[in-house]
DNA sequence: ACCTGAACACCGTTCAAGT
DNA sequence: ACCTGAACACCGTTCAAGT
C-alpha cells in the first residue's frame, strides 16, 4: 500500500475493490465511506469524484456482484455442453455458493439495504444480464427436461426454491433446521426434488 | 401523542413500536435510535435503559416480526381443520404475504443486518417457535400428501421455494422476471409444482 | 428506578482551495 | 481533472446529575 497523497490509477476501481473487501471482513453496518477512503489511501473527499454517494458506492458492488454470477453461469454451458441437466444443477449450486462465500454481498444484492427506486444504469444491466444468463440456462431443460409449461413456471419455481436456499444459508438460518446439514447437500435434495415437480 | 419529559408506560415496547414504524416507512438506512426515541417522546438516552445498544432493539422488532408469522401459522390449524394441503399453502402463502407487506422488516428478519452471533435470547425464542410452527404444519401433509420422505427433505424444499419467493417479492426483484405476475399469483403456481415433486 | 443534557468520537456530504 | 482539509449536521454511546 503506497501512501501517495495523490491516488494515480483507477481510484473507482480501486474504492469498490476496498469497499467489497471491507463489506465481507467488517459487515455492512460497519462499512463506511470514510472507511474505504483510508483504505484506498485517499482523503474522506475523493469517492465523490467518482460516486454521488455512498449508495452510488455500494451499488457498485451489488453490480460486481452480479457480474461474478454471470460470468459462473455462463462458463457452465462451455464446460457442461449437451447435458442442461447438469448445466442447471450446477447454476443453481453456484448460487448458492456465492451467497455462502460472501454472505454480505449478497445480502447488498438481494437485500433491502440498496433503495430499488434509485438504481443505478450499472446495476440495473449487471442485473438484467445475470438474470438473463439464468433464463437462457433454464431454457436449454425445456422439451427436454421440463413438461410443457411456461418458462416462467420453470424459472420462477427453480429461482425461488434456490434463492431461498441461498439466502437461508447466507443468514446463517440453516442452523435452525438441521445442525448437520451443510449447503451442498441441501441444494442436492431440494433440487432433486423440484425437479421431480417439474419432469416431464 | 403527549410531551411529557417522563414516560409514564411500557416505553420499551413504545420503542419498539417506533422503531417498526419508522423502519417501514423510512427504511433501514434512515432508522437512528435518536429518531426512534424522539419518535417516542424521550431523550435519546433513555433507550439505554431498556436496550443494551441499537442492535438490541433492532432484535426486539425482527423477534416481534417472527410471532407475528408464528401466529398466523398456528392461526391456521384452526381455521382448515383436516385439510392438512390447505393448510400449507395458507401457511407459504402468509408468509410471502408478511413479506411483500413489511418488506423492511424482512429483510431485518432474514437479512445481514442483524449479528448471528449476537442474537439475544427473546430472538432466538422467537425463532425457534415461529419456525416450530412451520415444521408443524408440514408434518401434518406426512404420510397423507407426501412421498416417505424425511421431514427434514419436505421442510427444506417447502421453505426454501416459499422464502425464496417472499425475498425476491420483498426486494422488488420479481419484475425483473415478468411484470405482470404479482406474488399471490406466483406463489399458487411454485407451490403447485413443488407439491407436485413431493407428492405421493 | 428512570430519565436528562453534556460530551466524545465517528459519520455522510459539501465546498473553497490547492496541484 | 483530481484531490485535500475545514466545516456542518447528524449519529451511537457514555456518564454525571437530576427527580
Amino acid at each position: 500500500m503506497t501512501r501517495r497523497p495523490y491516488h494515480h490509477g483507477d481510484l473507482r476501481a480501486a474504492l469498490v475493490e476496498a469497499a467489497s473487501a471491507l463489506l465481507e471482513t467488517e459487515g455492512a453496518a460497519a462499512l463506511s465511506l470514510r472507511r474505504v477512503a483510508r483504505a484506498a489511501g485517499v482523503s474522506h473527499a475523493a469517492p465523490y469524484r467518482h460516486f454521488r454517494d455512498k449508495h452510488a458506492l455500494l451499488e457498485a458492488v451489488a453490480a460486481a456482484g452480479f457480474r461474478v454470477l454471470e460470468d459462473r453461469l455462463e462458463d457452465l454451458e462451455q464446460r457442461f455442453t449437451g447435458d442442461p441437466r447438469r448445466q442447471i444443477l450446477e447454476a443453481c449450486r453456484a448460487y448458492v455458493a456465492e451467497a455462502v462465500a460472501r454472505p454480505e454481498r449478497a445480502h447488498l444484492m438481494f437485500g433491502g439495504i440498496l433503495d430499488p427506486a434509485r438504481r443505478s444504469d450499472e446495476l440495473h444491466a449487471a442485473i438484467e444480464e445475470s438474470f438473463a444468463a439464468l433464463v437462457a440456462t433454464v431454457r436449454r431443460g425445456e422439451g427436454v427436461l421440463f413438461r410443457d409449461l411456461p418458462t416462467r413456471d420453470l424459472v420462477l419455481t427453480l429461482w425461488s426454491a434456490t434463492h431461498g436456499l441461498a439466502l437461508l444459508a447466507a443468514a446463517g438460518q440453516l442452523h435452525d433446521l438441521d445442525r448437520t446439514t451443510d449447503p451442498e447437500a441441501a441444494i442436492e435434495r431440494v433440487l432433486g426434488h423440484v425437479f421431480d415437480g417439474l419432469a416431464r
